[in-house]
DNA sequence: AATGACTACAACCGCCTTGAT
DNA sequence: AATCAAGGCGGTTGTAGTCAT
């Protein structure tokens, strides 16, 4: 017997988002915490299926995220931590707070794999392109030891350099953070989170650099990067209630009888 | 100005893992 | 121990925006 589908899909709505459904999900979201996926849509009243909304809430919406383009520092760090743990991405994710693991990937598939190939670097063994590599031997996740690279034969000026530089070896403890401050919720692997009676609060996640609106580094030209254009994201107002400053409480567990 | 190629990234798909029963 | 449901994860696709011709 074959595995069921995680939803009906008959009527159900794809594609990109909608800023209404971006609306009615962070509403609900924030009124009645995460949990329960395949129950949200229908209780916030969308046409998606559940893992649908978990997607768009984890990639997208998360008060927490960063937007953005990777700074040099989370870009060696990312090449760093795919050095040793491959493909591996919510883990990646998890040392890089306010990223998500889909905005690593796709960073890594269109920038960095260009710039480490730029780099004489092969994206997938760290080591340098023309040193032929074994295929026989598996090299994604089991290259945790690269401070022994051959001198790359690589002529190119900046190669040796930039390749010395960016392999470095960042010792990563096991499941641990760089970021004292990284909560679990930094990633989309959060699910020990669900079980955490401790309810996650608004103020305790990681805001810091983090607004609507932001300028993005010199390097883009593109700015101001609006991330809620529209005017009914760009405060809270409109979601839950909190008044007089009060914020809003992410719960943990959903209230009771709300399922 | 038109259009085809390229790029970036949001979203989807299907398999895997985990926890409950 | 076996089964099932739900969530998580990584690979892939679709599409809008940008650039080059």
């Amino acid at each position: 017997m074959g595995r069921q589908p995680c939803c009906e899909k008959v009527g159900l709505k794809k594609g990109p988002w909608t800023s209404e459904e971006d609306k009615k999900l962070i509403n609900f979201i924030l009124t009645n915490g995460q949990c329960c996926w395949r129950a949200v849509p229908k209780l916030a009243g969308l046409l998606r299926c559940g893992k649908s909304c978990r997607l768009r809430w984890t990639n997208y919406l998360r008060p927490d995220l960063k937007r953005g383009l990777l700074s040099d520092f989370e870009e060696k760090l990312v090449i760093d931590l795919h050095a040793q743990l491959g493909n591996r991405w919510s883990k990646i994710a998890s040392h890089l707070p306010g990223r998500t693991d889909n905005e690593i990937k796709n960073h890594w598939n269109t920038h960095i794999k260009k710039k480490l190939r730029k780099m004489g670097i092969d994206p997938q063994t760290h080591k340098p392109i023309s040193v032929s590599t074994d295929p026989s031997q598996p090299n994604l996740h089991s290259h945790h030891n690269t401070e022994t690279l051959p001198d790359s034969p690589i002529d190119t000026t900046e190669t040796n350099e930039s390749a010395q530089t960016i392999i470095s070896t960042i010792s990563i403890e096991p499941e641990t953070s760089l970021n004292p401050c990284a909560s679990s919720s930094s990633s989309s692997s959060s699910s020990s989170s669900s079980s955490n009676s401790n309810p996650i609060r608004f103020e305790d996640l990681e805001f810091p650099d983090f607004e609507w609106v932001y300028s993005n580094d010199t390097s883009n030209n593109d700015n101001d990067i609006g991330f809620w254009e529209d005017d009914y994201l760009s405060n809270w107002d409109f979601l839950v209630g909190h008044e007089d400053g009060e914020v809003p409480i992410f719960q943990e567990s959903w209230p009771c009888g709300l399922i």
